[in-house]
DNA sequence: ATAAAAATTGTCATACTTGACAATCTATCG
DNA sequence: CGATAGATTGTCAAGTATGACAATTTTTAT
């Protein structure tokens, strides 16, 4: 007998609202303010999830593996000949309508203190991660080339391609968006004389 | 008559200490943080600069134009044609000794909040003045090239510095130190085939 | 219906943060 | 010396954040 669990909801609740929090008030959003958000209480966060630490530790374990899935889910029904046309779209489509949120979190947590390590943990995984899958449709894309060569500009191209996101994120002149991905081509080319 | 200022003195000392902090806390230090770090009370904080807004905001003004200013005593000492190398060097070399604060300092800030909205302007127009700087050294050594090319360029070599500075911080695979370089001098070689 | 399981609400104590200001001390100039 | 600008310290009040737990309500299985 007994009541039917709702942790699965209540925790997605949770974990959204504060993903919300994030965007607007970065890592020092207090639980009230994360509550109030999802419409509930600070002591039902407390019974679901637990203390502060925790919140942010699953916050970052489920957005980073929402967004590998949901990244691999479309990468899946493009055909690999595409495949890097259409990274570089996403990577560097300011214009698009997709939702900043996440690499918006991913920013504040990569200078977030000592008391996330956990959390910082997940998010190298993550980048690997990409880089790895970019990596890979680089090799496909050229098959003579040298393989760490594609994992280096993999990671350079991901590299130009956070950096200016932040430099938009905090408002820069809206001149440079062809600039970087230009560039990321550029890099990508160099693939062709490879190996 | 009357006593001697101390305020810059004071200032400056309140200014470091905040900024020891920012390295180990983040943005959210407490004042009472910074003023033990700094060997005094919170209230002569307050007294010489005020409250934490102004606080930060003018620690961001200063860090950024201690910044500015160091870089350009550093590089009126070098021949302009060494000039991209000791950029390149500069901006690359992990292993080199240099105070990291500042860097971290501004990547923590790039992701503040609205309440820093100075800070965060103050941070746009230092950004600029880097590519600005960076822009001008590639057109003494690129003559031919494309103005606008080399500001592009110049844009996404400080990108690509940024991006692995943050990823190196958090704490990934040194794997990658050659890469970024190696990676940014191939922007920078494609300006022989400018204009 | 009723008992168990779980959800939800409410409350308390504690500690932290900030802003404001009063009170005191100290160096300097005339 | 002694007046005064300014440094320094201390304290208070208000607001916020967090952790813990007791009390209550709702759902579900039997």
């Amino acid at each position: 007998m007994g009541r039917k669990k709702l942790t699965e909801e209540r925790t997605t609740e949770i974990l959204d609202a504060f993903a919300r929090c994030m965007v607007k008030y970065g890592l020092d959003t207090s639980l009230d303010q994360v509550a109030e958000e999802a419409g509930m209480t600070r002591s039902i966060i407390r019974h679901y999830i637990g203390n502060r630490e925790e919140v942010v530790n699953v916050l970052i374990e489920r957005i980073t593996a929402d967004f590998l899935a949901e990244l691999q889910t479309e990468a899946a029904q493009i055909p690999q000949e595409q495949m890097i046309a259409a990274t570089l779209d996403y990577l560097f489509d300011d214009e698009a309508g997709y939702d900043n949120t996440d690499k918006l979190i991913f920013d504040v947590m990569m200078t977030a203190q000592d008391r996330y390590l956990q959390a910082k943990q997940t998010l190298i995984g993550m980048f690997e991660e990409l880089i790895t899958m970019f990596a890979d449709d680089l090799e496909f894309a050229y098959p003579q080339a040298d393989k760490t060569h594609c994992r280096d500009v993999a990671y350079s191209v991901l590299g130009l391609a956070m950096s200016h996101e932040s430099l938009q994120g905090l408002g820069m002149n809206k001149r440079y968006h062809a600039t970087a991905r230009t560039n990321a081509e550029t890099l990508i080319r160099t693939l062709e004389f490879s190996g």
